[in-house]
DNA sequence: AGCTATTCATAAGT
DNA sequence: TACTTATGAATAGCT
């Protein structure tokens, strides 16, 4: 119900977020009122935005604290003492999910890599590959904006010149690292069905470390 | 919205109402489940039909019981007591190691970088670097050995040699993407201090699309 | 904050 | 009770 149809998914744009927050927030409040009036229906409604922020709404002639302690009662559960099992239980649902993104992390950063098969290997790779497309793009945007606007500072300019460069170097060494491949790689090449489905020409980029300074 | 516009307020007709209540209430929690993850907020929300019969909801990974409590604290009506505070503590400093760890994951995948600076982005860089660095030295571990052991099968040597072939044409794209940084990069020449620091020769590397094929 | 083109929710009807 | 559909509402993308 917009000029497009979105999926539901956390919404990436912390600006498109935030004011899809406030407008839907609108919306449910609104809906919540509705179902009371048409209904007459008691309804309490608490939120909490991405930042924290409280917002709450519930039907007149009672209050969120009434509605809370009727829960209780229908329920059959007292709040205050589930609350304890239920806040254990949380921290250890975090905990674990704090693991698992620790251990992401760790194999991203190269590390605890020994126990992986090449198939978990090649998915890092990838997830790598595309990281460091993206952060180059911006550090090159970064680049571009300082020098169109002509403000860019002495040691800003420094900074990201050498910082280019120096991805350079790393990738030319890279490329060199691969070397060792060719011979593996001849062997492939004897499968024909192997080679025909590879995308591209593979072939070693010498450094020519010969060639001359520009000046 | 329907065959006919209404007026909010009470339905006499009780079936209607009933009905009206159940489509309604689905409609609410959707709409309370949508926000919850688009917006990434934590959302509960209690109703009570007119029958008194109760029916909630709240988004995963919490509880009404965790919402209520936040609440609570968040609107200062009710005191808690110790115990319960110092696990409200606990989760809370959990969950924003949590969020840490989401965001810098987040970086390391190219993901919401554009609040970030060239320094931040540099450090993203140095640690996506020495993650492949580290991913490709393992893969070319299996590589090594599993040619040393003569036992490599079919599937697992084709898909190492692709994989490796791949990386390497992935680097000289890399590298040719660099450059347009030819002409910042003689300006920055011309400070000997910094020149005399660059540790390499930097030379963009032509692709040489011309080479012959091999044999 | 407003403005629409669109998609969505739902009041009636079956 | 559940399904269908004509309509009014909600709202995503823009400005």
């Amino acid at each position: 119900m917009g000029r497009g149809k979105i999926e539901i998914k956390r919404i990436e744009n912390s600006t498109n977020r935030q004011v899809t927050f406030s407008k839907r927030r609108a919306g449910l409040v609104k809906k919540a009122r509705e179902i009371g009036v048409l209904c007459d229906a008691e309804v309490g409604v608490v939120i909490f935005s991405s930042g924290g922020k409280l917002y709450d709404y519930c039907s007149p002639r009672t209050s969120l604290s009434r509605i809370l302690e009727k829960y209780q009662t229908n329920s059959g559960k007292i709040l205050w003492d589930e609350k304890h099992k239920s806040l254990s239980a949380e921290i250890d649902r975090v905990k674990k999910e704090n693991d698992n993104m620790q251990i992401e992390l760790r194999h991203l950063k190269g590390e605890d890599l020994n126990s992986l098969q090449p198939t978990e290997l090649i998915a890092i790779e990838e997830a790598l590959q595309n990281g460091q497309t993206n952060q180059r793009d911006k550090l090159m945007d970064h680049w571009r904006m300082h020098k169109r606007n002509g403000k860019m500072l002495e040691d800003e300019h420094k900074l990201l010149s050498f910082r280019m460069a120096y991805q350079h170097q790393q990738d030319v060494e890279l490329s060199g690292g691969m070397r060792e491949l060719e011979i593996g790689y001849h062997q492939v090449q004897h499968d024909r069905d192997f080679t025909s489905q590879m995308p591209f020409t593979f072939r070693v980029q010498p450094s020519h470390p010969n060639l001359q300074e520009d000046e």
